[in-house]
DNA sequence: GCCAACGTTGGC
DNA sequence: GCCAACGTTGGC
């Protein structure tokens, strides 16, 4: 079991989206980033994946997902109306990956970034560093346990 | 809306 | 392979 944590601006997609159909399985795609495609292809189902809204009211860790779908190309690199198409993309060599997630659990409130930074554990994790844009972060268990308890 | 930080592109 | 220009991210 490994731990992830995924960013996503909540008019996108949001914890509720997961929430409101627990038993849906959601496509992740959109990823247009090869650090974060190359970590998407390292998880295996049943990880763990931290879901935080970005760019938003509330910025902070909101929920648990889990992983139901390793890696595979994302169709909408191969979709002219898709604000996601790459067109250098091909379907002999894809470059963009997508899974699949399913509902975990909500938190009651969210864990907000300031919180996140005042965690010692969090200390050198890409996330709360200045500039980060890394939308796709591995987590240790000590990161993690940090975080959720604080729920 | 601002802007710093970062990743990508493309000319050389 | 360098690096300036550019576009995007994301907190504030």
């Amino acid at each position: 079991m490994q731990y992830w944590l995924m960013k996503t601006e909540p008019d996108e997609c949001s914890i509720d989206d997961f929430a409101n159909n627990p038993s849906d399985v959601i496509r992740w795609d959109g990823v247009r980033n090869y650090q974060a495609r190359n970590f998407m292809r390292n998880m295996h189902i049943g990880d763990e994946v931290f879901i935080y809204h970005s760019s938003c009211a509330k910025i902070g860790v909101v929920g648990i997902v889990r992983v139901t779908r390793t890696a595979y190309p994302d169709p909408a690199q191969f979709d002219a109306n898709s604000p996601y198409f790459d067109s250098k993309s091909t379907k002999e060599k894809p470059r963009w990956d997508a899974i699949d997630l399913q509902f975990v659990r909500k938190f009651p409130q969210v864990i907000s970034l300031d919180k996140l930074k005042s965690l010692p554990e969090l200390a050198e994790n890409p996330l709360v560093r200045k500039g980060n844009r890394l939308s796709v972060v591995p987590y240790t268990k000590a990161e993690r346990d940090a975080i959720l308890a604080l729920v």
